[in-house]
DNA sequence: TGTCAAATGATAATGATTATCAAATTAAAA
DNA sequence: TTTTAATTTGATAATCATTATCATTTGACA
């Protein structure tokens, strides 16, 4: 977690960014959510409880440079907000999601998966790839198992 | 195109919704723009050269329907508006989409190429899928090509 | 300590989408 | 054809996420 934080600080630095404490608070708080897909919104909530003092702007402005920086990925799955991702560390492929139309949890795969279609799409179209965005609608594996009389709704689903 | 309209009254017609004059020049812009990816307000602009007493609320609500009738597809590229894409008739899944960071064109991908993937994801993952979003961001074959100096920006090019 | 750019927080502004509601249209019933 | 009831429409207000503005604060450094 520590050397998350330090590591995430060299990377600012090195663009003449500073760590202050709004930021650390906002990656700190992104990094004990690693596997939910919050809102700025949701971001600004939980730093709130750390660091009351901070404003909705500075979130949002430091969500906006964390993104720039790839430490996160901004996604959206449809529901008119912008979610906030970070990246695995090293990682040089953003990872896909399963979304579940029934119960709306957000899975994560991050596994490729799409080696061979990337190299199809690069020469076939000559297209010349930096990233990609991969996600599945469908039926979790929770949803899917349950027979349908009175399954309960998962506890990660958005909105 | 008349064809192609008529098979979309009929499945507005199968759930009880009418093909008005609105809903058909709404429709009618769709088809004469298949390989654009336009906007609410781009359809609005273009339904009022055809049909200029047309409200703005009725093309939001034209596309929320033909959305549901899967007609065509909600989709969003990060520029905070939604665009629709008229589907394939036919077709079992959402083509892709090729996005250039250099000159804002957005090229689709008709074929499927997700096959194996979704079988690796159907058995490993255990979910059902029912669709899909996949979109590369990278360098179109056109901005690729040209050398660095003065290569004009695609027409194709968003907001 | 004084200076200056960077960063922050409060708040106003923007812009896309949705809700509201009275009027118009449509299809079916009488 | 008239009546009726439900659907659809258009104008406009409301909502909600995000961005812009600007006065104030902070931090690094001379
Ligand atoms: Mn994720
Ligand atoms: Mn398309
Ligand atoms: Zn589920
Ligand atoms: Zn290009």
């Amino acid at each position: 977690m520590e050397q998350r934080i330090d590591r995430i600080k060299k990377q600012l630095q090195s663009q003449s960014y500073k760590l202050t404490p709004q930021r650390e608070a906002t990656v700190r708080v992104l990094l004990e959510h690693e596997d939910d897909h919050l809102s700025a919104e949701d971001v600004y909530m939980l730093v709130k409880e750390k660091y009351p003092e901070i404003g909705l702007a500075t979130v949002y402005r430091t969500l906006e440079l964390l993104t720039e920086l790839k430490v996160v990925d901004k996604i959206n799955f449809g529901d008119g907000v912008s979610r906030y991702d970070l990246r695995q560390e090293g990682a040089d492929h953003f990872h896909h999601h399963l979304v579940c139309l029934e119960c709306g949890a957000v899975d994560e795969i991050q596994e490729d998966l799409l080696g061979d279609v990337e190299k199809i799409v690069e020469t076939r179209w000559n297209f010349h790839i930096k990233d990609h965005r991969l996600t599945f609608h469908g039926i979790c594996h929770r949803c899917h198992d349950t027979s349908s009389p009175g399954h309960e709704k998962s506890e990660v689903h958005q909105k």
